[in-house]
DNA sequence: TCTGGGGTCCTAGGACCC
DNA sequence: TCTGGGGTCCTAGGACCC
């Protein structure tokens, strides 16, 4: 039986587990720059309000109604998700954390220890809100597509409290007509269309397709392992993660800028703090590359025809995860993709091709240096984790001397503090 | 005026080989 | 003009996820 903890709301939650002020408003959480709506509180899904609609566009609804319209905080998300994950790994022998606020965890024969399935589920729901404030909904199911079912069942229907257990026929029939056949795990928008096209409506429409039907119009064995897994026999098995972090097999940093920029100076400092940030996660999980991708981006919206955007890609002669050095490809890739006039929204910086286990034994025998470049990084992730953010940078991410630094980056005019990752920024309790 | 930032898996088709 | 039948590897792009 696979379980599927997600949290309801996560980061408008985690914004009022520390602003009880926030509590029965209608609160919404921006993305980068303040531009678009990435999570709402139930108040404002009342209002209408979307996900991932513009800020400006609802822009009247948020005056009128009162909404509180916060920046991301992802130092404080990161931070709640570390402690909800870790409650978690404790209540089952296997957790595999899905995303920042979802995880599936394995409870194949716990009967025996913890009773009546749902039972369970209902205390860890309890505790994790104890714990965390954080609120979560759990489906429990004998696959992961039904659990994710089960689980978005119970966030519509208040009456099940919070828990739903699929255990009989009877059960997993009854909650495969609640669900609309776009809200299945798996189908996105293209294939809703193609399904309701053909007359395929609901969960358990689609649940009755044929292997040959479901290849057919369901992009092949994607298609086919979504139906049994709807059918009830699992094809999906837990990916664990062993110390909570995930091994990522790309890295990418990306951002679109505060304002449009048609300086080279100023996208290379982005560039190249973007490379920064992408090497800093690859040396986390302890990989290094041998793929680097950048990619420029001009507006897409309003024009015609739609602009480009350009990227260039290298393979390194040697995987490497050493700031200087992708930093230094970065740059030059750049170069490459520069088209000077043009004016410039967004860039990014994407890592690939992570070496496996036995090619990292080849880099014992590596050019001379590669120890000491090791050491070097290790104490720049130091002091940065020590200091903050970016305290200690190679020059090119700065800037040029001379010039404005960080021109690329946009405004949060509305974040909250860093209620638990900052010193600065800790919680106050007013005695 | 203002429009996010990460990821995954799969398939088709081309290059190349015998 | 006719011009096999495999196999592998790689990449680009599409679809999906949160």
């Amino acid at each position: 039986m696979f379980a599927l903890v997600d949290c309801n709301n996560f980061y408008v939650s985690c914004e009022r587990a520390f602003q009880p002020r926030l509590e029965g408003q209608p609160v919404v959480v921006l993305s980068n720059n303040d531009g678009c709506i990435v999570s709402r509180s139930a108040e404002a899904k009342a209002l209408g309000i979307k996900m991932g609609e513009p800020l400006f566009q609802v822009r009247s609804l948020v005056e009128q109604h009162g909404v509180q319209a916060l920046s991301s905080n992802y130092a404080l998300y990161g931070d709640m998700s570390g402690r909800v994950m870790g409650y978690l790994a404790s209540v089952a022998p296997e957790l595999e954390i899905y995303s920042i606020d979802e995880a599936f965890l394995s409870l194949h024969g716990m009967e025996r220890w913890h009773g009546r399935l749902d039972d369970y589920a209902r205390r860890i729901r309890r505790e994790v809100k104890r714990r965390t404030h954080i609120p979560t909904c759990i489906g429990l199911a004998p696959t992961k597509t039904l659990a994710k079912l089960a689980n978005r069942v119970a966030k519509k229907d208040p009456a099940l409290g919070g828990v739903l257990l699929l255990d009989s026929p009877e059960r997993r029939q009854w909650a495969l007509e609640q669900v609309p056949v776009e809200d299945v795990w798996g189908v996105g928008r293209q294939y809703a269309t193609k399904l309701y096209s053909l007359g395929i409506s609901t969960a358990a429409g689609l649940a009755r397709c044929s292997e040959a039907m479901a290849r057919r119009h369901l992009g092949g064995v994607v298609g086919a392992r979504l139906v049994r897994e709807l059918q009830g026999y699992p094809c999906h098995h837990l990916a664990p993660s062993e110390d909570g972090s995930l091994a990522r097999q790309s890295i990418a940093c990306t951002r679109t800028f505060g304002r449009p920029l048609s300086q080279f100076e100023d996208v290379l400092a982005a560039v190249a703090a973007f490379a920064s940030r992408a090497a800093e996660k690859l040396r986390r999980q302890e990989s290094a590359a041998s793929v680097l991708t950048v990619f420029l981006s001009q507006n897409r919206f309003g024009t015609t025809p739609p602009p480009h955007t350009r990227s260039a890609q290298v393979t390194l002669p040697v995987a490497t995860s050493d700031t200087t050095e992708l930093v230094r490809f970065a740059r030059s890739l750049l170069g490459r993709i520069w088209q000077p006039g043009s004016v410039y929204v967004k860039a990014g910086v994407i890592l690939d091709g992570f070496e496996s286990g036995e090619q990292k034994q080849l880099s014992l025998f590596a050019p001379d240096g590669s120890e000491r470049t090791a050491r070097l990084m290790q104490k720049l992730d130091a002091l940065n984790a020590r200091f903050g953010g970016n305290s200690v940078q190679v020059a090119a991410a700065i800037g040029a001397v001379g010039r404005q630094p960080g021109v690329w980056k946009g405004q949060q005019r509305r974040r909250s503090p860093a209620f638990t990752t900052n010193w600065n920024e800790l919680w106050e309790i007013k005695a």
